[in-house]
DNA sequence: CATCAAGATTCCTATCATTGGAAGGTCAAT
DNA sequence: ATTGACCTTCCAATGATAGGAATCTTGATG
């Protein structure tokens, strides 16, 4: 099966099978003789692994954490499970801040008339340089 | 006042700050005769007005658009509050998403042992490769 | 005044995951 | 044989930020 089939048969982009491939996050595929990169259902499971494991927002870093104890037939769950409720503990966290954010927003634009007058509560607040209510931001890691 | 200076006035780094002066969202910044930038009030409060933005979590592109309505004193507050309510309604939809997530991940954790048993619903379901519980992911369209 | 460290300048590099395109080789069907 | 769809590699760009190198300026001290 080549990149285009397993593309479609897995949801990743073609791009991003080269991509994984070249990064190491997949072994290198197998190649025809005229050099076409070959995929098989094991491969295909990958692939399907991973575009889920992104889909719930897990980093690559963490990804290849996942795939390496999900190759491990033998692997204790206890080591999938720490990996995953460190995701849990992230992803709270970071709703917990852009809810900040929200609710900060929500309130500044509830205080604003939005009409044709240029008082404006919303500009008031930014102009004042102030920390956020939310304190600093944490670096952000990943995207999801 | 230089860049360093005006670095800690504001908390913006002079990275950013020159960042934002090549990229045009600042005014290009006026040089002393040994091309140090210089920097007065007025610039401080739009280095202020950005970093507060910033954490508020508007992309660049927004605090753009937010910057030019600040600078024009005459501007109807309707067309800051509209930004800032497609933001919130944007930050909204992100947090609904994480929260999914989360939730999704939190389920699939509390169903496994996590013990030295290598049976794991986490990667089973990962295994899966269903399409996320959330639907198909927005696209990122910044970082905050 | 000479010197030296701190701090300014520009330019280049990298991040992370993803997309886009160009140039060129291959396959399948007509 | 031609055509069009598909594959290959390589290069560039995204957005916001950080790091570093090379070079120049400033300000303080001996």
């Amino acid at each position: 099966m080549n990149i285009g089939k397993a593309s479609k048969a897995t949801g990743v982009s073609a791009k991003m099978i080269r991509y994984y491939d070249e990064i190491g996050l997949v072994r290198p595929a197998s190649r025809t003789g005229s050099n076409y990169r070959e995929y098989d259902a094991r491969e295909l499971n990958e692939l399907r692994f991973i575009k889920r494991a992104r889909s719930l927002g897990f980093s690559m870093a963490e990804i290849e954490q996942l795939l390496s104890l999900w190759r491990d037939r033998g692997r204790p769950s206890r080591e999938v499970k720490a990996i995953a409720d460190k995701h849990v503990a992230d992803l709270d966290a970071r709703v917990a801040e852009m809810k900040a954010m929200a609710d900060t927003l929500r309130h500044l634009s509830h205080c604003c008339a939005g009409d044709d007058r240029p008082d404006c509560p919303i500009l008031a607040d930014l102009t004042l340089g102030k920390e956020p209510t939310t304190g600093k931001l944490p670096k952000r890691r990943r995207d999801y």
